[in-house]
RNA sequence: CGCGGGGUGGAGCAGUCCGGUAGCUCGUCGGGCUCAUAACCCGAAGGUCACAGGUUCGAAUCCUGUCCCCGCAA
């Protein structure tokens, strides 16, 4: 890569950012050039023990980008000191990424181009916080990423681009997002390299055909045998590789993270729902509402993520057991 | 000091409450059956029971400390 020779950009951007999506998103864009600054949010108390973790961005800055400032704020539009920042750099855009604060007034405006932000959705379908997840659980065959400019309302902001992606079998919300993070970015450091900021064309959504993705509920987390396989395996693969959707085995919580649904054959007889049918096709097989599903990737409570026959092998299931 | 689960032959687990030198499913190796097989049958190898100390005639099991892994909640 010889970076920027012949980029149509010249100025600087800052970068707002939290969580692992967009510490991806800041890594790939690395390939065109690093922000003037970041800001992320404050490290919290999280995790076990409830130590104070920094986010994401702030990790991944503070390890691959010494030197350039990061700023931790949690209300960063009446924050003097961010403000300040995005006027002493004289930033001509921000990218505000997977940020989870609401971004007002004065950053709006900021420079040429305000605020830009990835979304991986085919705006202005699934606009919220959940986009991959909801299109995952509404078993869609493709989805994209868009790159707008921030708004007053929710990701309703004008276009920059679009990218389309298809969705495959396999796909889980880790890998959906990766390609979002990639066909963004590269799509974005494409454009920046032809064109100058001064001639960027925005293109408004249509909200007459925008659809809402909001956060997932813990009690949609719970896989529901009474549903078919194909809408348990949409939600498996929405919530992994987190946070899992899951069920109960004798009473702990058993995560499902890689599920495909059973062919016709594979099982004889039928069962009650959530009855486990033994071993085939690769793994575990469940009955559901209508067909049924084989577990492939599995977590027990306090255990290692492990294959479904290995948790089978230790279980030693009675005939007719069930998950609930 | 947020709550909790777990570290037992190569893998996944039981056994721990009620101490007495270790068991199950799978894998591996050898043999058999079969046209054949990831199927079935017979046999074998393989474990200082995370680590250290303590109690005891005797500890995977009881007590104390340490290390490591993980789930929940926020």
């Amino acid at each position: 890569m010889s970076g920027n020779e012949g980029s149509a950009f010249t100025g600087s951007f800052g970068f707002f950012g939290a969580g692992r999506f967009a510490a991806r998103c800041l890594e790939l864009l690395l390939k065109w050039r690093p922000p003037s600054w970041i800001v992320t949010s404050p490290p919290s108390r999280a995790g076990r023990g409830n130590g104070l973790l920094p986010t994401p961005v702030e990790v991944f800055a503070r390890f691959s980008l010494p030197g350039i400032p990061i700023v931790n704020s949690s209300f960063v539009s009446r924050d003097v000191s961010v403000i300040d920042l995005a006027e002493r750099y004289q930033a001509s855009f921000c990218f505000v990424i997977d940020f989870g604060q609401r971004i007002e007034a004065p950053f709006l405006s900021l420079g040429q181009a305000g605020c830009l932000n990835i979304h991986p959705s085919l705006l202005p379908r699934y606009r919220g916080a959940a986009p991959v997840q909801r299109a995952l659980m509404d078993c869609a065959g493709e989805t994209g990423v868009t790159v707008f400019r921030l708004s007053e309302g929710m990701d309703a902001g004008p276009v920059l681009l679009r990218e389309t992606i298809q969705i495959g079998e396999d796909d889980d919300a880790g890998t959906l997002l990766e390609r979002a993070a990639l066909a963004a970015t590269s799509a974005f450091i494409k454009h920046a390299q032809r064109l100058p900021i001064g001639v960027w064309t925005f293109e408004p959504q249509n909200d007459a055909l925008a659809t809402d993705a909001p956060k997932i509920r813990p009690e949609e987390e719970r896989i529901d045998w009474g549903k078919s396989a194909e809408k348990i395996c949409g939600v498996v693969r929405a919530l992994a590789p987190k946070p899992g959707a899951w069920t109960t085995s004798r009473g702990r919580r058993l995560k499902v993270l890689k599920a495909a649904r059973a062919r016709l054959s594979s099982f004889g007889e039928s069962a009650s729902t959530g009855g486990l049918l033994g071993l085939a096709e690769g793994g575990v097989g469940v009955a559901s509402g209508e067909g049924n599903v084989i577990l492939k990737e599995v977590q027990l409570d306090g255990k290692k993520i492990q294959a479904a026959a290995e948790w089978w092998n230790g279980l030693r299931a009675a005939s007719g057991e069930r998950l609930l």
